[in-house]
DNA sequence: TGTATTTCCTACTGATATGATATAGAATGC
DNA sequence: GCATTCTATATCATATCAGTAGGAAATACA
């Protein structure tokens, strides 16, 4: 029950985007460095960022990208609704057919719960937060 | 981000047991039928609630296996812990050394502070709030 | 107008874990 | 002794994940 690299690299995107935030358009290249993450996979990360408007991007020489919020309206529940292909702990709290015994399974009940219980966190941290140990344990 | 089908099956298969806990040992053939999960599947996923002194068994004719503690003593934390692979969100949060970042990385304890509201809410959720509509959402 | 820079897009690949099956063996009640 | 039931390994197909590669499109600047 592990978090996919596509979340927790995402998330740190963020938070560099939101570091370098009035610093005009920050380039990929700058991101891979001090994230020691490859270019072409931040690349890939950055796209649906885009798509979720977390993110506006400039193409051309001096182009880069920027946060399209402020870090206080993007939470980690964002981040990971975008990035994980199944959000839920399981798959028959959304899709109940995909189970027969759906229907009196006081399990499913309680995987639900338990999905609630994580994502209301999850929903509540935002990238500002974590901007500069305002995130106490 | 979803739970394995073991720790799911998991979690039936010691309702099940909770269910008829009074009748003797209970068979792998009869659970199977009861939960749709293969033989020799269910043989392997009781070999590890075996081992956790979840589960007793008795070989033979009449033989089958029986809830080793009550109800209320086993929780859906223990049995997501059993059965995962890993059971922290992120890898970093258990061995820090697997990310050079770990150090300094904001993200990393709040995704911590995640992993901890959902195992506090797995550790609260017994088999016995399963067993009969008591789980309320 | 040209060119270097930077983002954008699509496809591909290798590794790993998962879900499950198959086969053989060991214990035990009757 | 034998049918029944659990125990133990090995194997396999599939899917997903993490990451790479190559080129196309946009644009600042000279």
């Amino acid at each position: 029950m592990k978090l996919s690299t596509r979340s927790r690299y995402g998330a740190r995107i963020l938070v560099d985007l939101a570091r370098h935030n009035n610093q005009g358009p920050v380039q990929i290249g700058e991101i891979s460095k001090r994230q020691d993450i490859s270019v072409k996979y931040l690349e890939q990360l950055i796209r649906p960022l885009k798509q979720a408007s977390m993110v506006n991007s400039v193409r051309g020489p001096k182009g880069g990208h920027m946060l399209a919020k402020k870090p206080e309206e993007i939470s980690l529940g964002q981040i990971v609704r975008l990035f994980e292909g199944q959000t839920e702990l399981v798959e028959c709290i959304s899709n109940p057919e995909k189970c027969d015994m759906s229907d009196d399974c006081q399990v499913r009940l309680a995987w639900k719960e338990a999905t609630r219980v994580l994502y209301e966190k999850l929903d509540s941290t935002t990238i500002a937060d974590l901007l500069d140990g305002d995130y106490s344990e």
